[in-house]
DNA sequence: CTAATGCGTAAGTGATAACTTACGCATTGT
DNA sequence: ACAATGCGTAAGTTATCACTTACGCATTAG
């Protein structure tokens, strides 16, 4: 079982993935017990978790003769760190358009077709 | 040219794609300008685009020839705000757990007593 | 008009992802 | 010891992804 370090973000692409892990985070929780509360099979959920961990996502530790995964908040916060910096730059540039409003040089169409 | 609706979560997951989106949130830029600062080809950078279009994470709108992108902050704070339900609820287990346990110890490989 | 620019998309390909079943190992109870 | 429980992993299959080249459409310049 080598642990590879793996990318968060690609971690939390997927769906199930996602549902896993939020059930970690509600509380700590063994393979099989996930597995009961979703769709998939154990193994399934098992692999799923061993992503999250090479993610750095959760942590586990020996309980008896369980295995019992637990939330990681490092691992979540680094990634609010980068989506935070995601966001940050795409406000400076909201904000950068808004006062460059005053670039009257292009006669160009000013309509946006926008959703909703 | 359909517009599915496209999970952001998986938008996310490429890091070429999270290239492409770190570029738009830095300022307002054409396709094949993405493209010449990437190691991929236009028609990639394109096909990044729609993606993040699709998951509302950027906009779109014609300016003369040209097809500017420009970051859209709300697609942005829509994960923000699911990245913090997951680090809130983490944090809520953790807070538990170290009540009920007293002992600050640390990451994966611990040993743990059993408490019955 | 024609030519050039900028871009989206179709088509094809190799790699990877997510899932299943089957199996084997470790820990616990009797 | 043996049986049962809990779990990880190997093997195989199917679907999706990211990328490429080739093409066609729309807008603008001359």
């Amino acid at each position: 079982m080598q642990s590879v370090t793996r990318d968060p973000w690609q971690a939390l692409a997927d769906p199930t993935r996602r549902a896993v892990l939020a059930r970690v985070a509600r509380g700590p929780c063994s393979v099989t017990e996930i597995a009961g509360e979703l769709p998939v099979s154990r193994p399934a959920v098992s692999q799923h978790l061993k992503v999250l961990l090479d993610a750095r996502l959760i942590d586990v530790r020996r309980q008896g003769r369980l295995q019992v995964y637990r939330p990681r908040a490092e691992g979540l916060d680094v990634l609010r760190r980068e989506l935070d910096t995601f966001w940050r730059s795409a406000l400076l540039t909201f904000k950068d358009l808004a006062e460059a409003t005053y670039d009257a040089s292009s006669p160009a169409n000013e309509e946006i077709s926008d959703d909703q």
